[in-house]
DNA sequence: GTGAAAGCGCTAACAA
DNA sequence: TTGTTAGCGCTTTCAC
């Protein structure tokens, strides 16, 4: 691999006036720059980034830590932020957490090392400690959907509180009566938003007996959906705390002989089918992944490149989420795929 | 932030010293590590792995672009090739390329520059010349999902020639006659393999007419199932090349008014849901993207770790896909959701 | 407009 | 067992 002092002794030059064209510095004369830079194509010379970066002590990677980029919700946050990385000339690293503190302290071990510009994160309980032992001081830090405390790190979120809240209301004006609740956490703070919503528009109606913060994973659905088997009676209708909660309840339902929506409706925070028009579609409550996986990579670059030596204030961005009312909770009679 | 200096200064030791007791070199005496361990607490040491690796000009960062990491494929091609990096002690580089060859050159020239160790691409038609061009001719290269001819690299695909005559087969013992195979563009290799397993297993019976290589997108299945609702009567089935057109070929047809599977069977190649038991279930050709992801960058850290200077010969690994049959060509009445 | 020289943080001979 | 030294490839003053 020639590097740009080869270039500059093939081309009769010093190294400065080699760089001076790659940066495409304007004080080098025209003759000279052409000569240098067929020079550089007969060379095959590729600039190193890495050392370059060095150098200036400045990096061009970021890095997103997810807790599964195969779930659709993180796929999306995963483009958008690959997207604007891209546009401001930046490379962007991605990890899966699991939602796994240990996990996740090694990637942060892992990308604070490898000095990384700023890092994009959906925290677990455990991020704070991780964050301040692995990362440099100056790193900047997004929290995506979760605001774990973190005096420095800034935040993306999304208000699924008046989404659920409005999810709700939506499943009473359908005379849904018995709502359950299945998935998450009591500790985490997307569960909190969740069920303050819920319980804000269940007001008097609101039954504890039918809240199941039994987790956040496929295998929390099944438990939930089996939960709600061995009731008396099944709920009206049931909302999943998110994607991989609702397909692990349909499934469980579904595959115990229960008809949705005949036998109960089935809503979901985060859209499990996120691409398709395909019928029959659910009732959701819908996060904008694409545009905050986007916004938080915007904050971190803005951060880095912000003049002076004074830190930026931490921003916290919050989105709007969307009720998309599909036919899962007896909206109307669709079309059917069987 | 502190460096090794600091460290070697603080300790009262050199810096050959420091940089033993972070590399775990055993050459210290115990009392020394001991007190350079206590130093690097105390300054809060983090090790620049950049620095490190441009030293030894060994990189810790591998590469991966995929088409759309939104497409569940991909999301699993991706979560096994960062499974597998971080196993080995290596950080993914993910970028998304939109199957666009200029693209495809700006993250191939990104990563290039920034002298990653290794890449794994879903390559366009000119991947070839972007590779020449902006890789160092050292940088290991996995193709992944199709073959375009580049001497040096490594392959992994997987065989859905055969997964396709299988399907056929099986569409053909419930009794359908007219199928249609709707997406994928002529001049692709992957295209070329579904058609050929799609006429091995038709036979006498392949129509030219029921063909349609429209594209691999979203907007291309729509396209697909208007050609096929324009026609004078519907084919018995239709297999869609990939799991966008299925989605685009399912909206249209459910769209018109059309009933699946009493109307027309719908298969393809790669799945739309993958992580739902949920019914009902689409049959299809299964890709096994996790394993792939995970075998290309393995071939990369093999190919790195390699002793002596040797370049290793080129691998074509070939996954075999796996035919899942479901309930959307007829196969069984299911429990339904509508 | 161009060049000389120092150094970013680390590792790897080699010497002691 | 430990230290000295010379760079890895580049940028950046500061001269000229």
């Amino acid at each position: 691999m020639s590097n740009l002092l080869d270039v500059a002794k093939a081309a009769g030059v010093s190294p400065s006036t080699v760089s001076r064209v790659v940066r495409e510095d304007p004080n080098v004369r025209a003759s000279t720059r052409e000569r240098v830079l067929e020079v550089m194509q007969e060379l095959n010379y590729i600039p190193n980034a890495l050392a370059r970066g060095f150098k200036r002590s400045r990096s061009t990677f970021l890095s997103l830590i997810v807790a599964d980029v195969t779930s659709p919700f993180f796929a999306a946050v995963a483009r958008g932020a690959e997207d604007e990385a891209r546009d401001a000339g930046y490379s962007l690293v991605l990890s899966n957490s699991d939602e796994t503190s240990s996990l996740e302290a090694l990637h942060l071990r892992a990308v604070g090392e490898r000095r990384v510009g700023g890092v994009v994160v959906t925290p677990t309980e455990e991020a704070a400690k991780s964050i301040r032992r692995y990362l440099p001081e100056e790193t900047p830090v997004v929290l995506l959907d979760s605001r774990v405390d973190i005096a420095r790190a800034h935040t993306v979120t999304c208000d699924t509180e008046t989404g659920v809240e409005q999810l709700v209301t939506h499943l009473r004006e359908l005379r849904h009566e018995r709502i359950a609740l299945v998935g998450g956490l009591t500790q985490s703070a997307n569960w909190q938003q969740r069920h303050a919503g819920y319980a804000r528009a269940m007001g008097e109606q609101a039954e504890s007996a039918l809240v199941h913060p039994v987790g956040w994973s496929y295998e929390a659905g099944r438990t939930g959906g089996r939960l709600l088997l061995d009731g008396a009676h099944l709920p009206d209708a049931v909302i999943a705390a998110n994607a991989q909660v609702c397909l692990g309840l349909l499934d469980e339902l579904i595959g115990s002989g229960v008809s949705v929506p005949e036998d109960i409706g089935v809503a979901a925070v985060d859209d499990p089918f996120p691409e398709s028009l395909f019928l029959p579609r659910l009732t959701v409550v819908n996060q904008p992944g694409y545009d905050m996986g986007r916004k938080a990579v915007e904050i971190l670059v803005q951060h880095l490149e912000a003049e002076g030596d004074v830190v930026p204030l931490p921003q916290h961005i919050v989105f709007p989420s969307a009720l998309r009312i599909g036919t899962s909770c007896g909206e109307a009679i669709p079309r059917r795929i069987d």
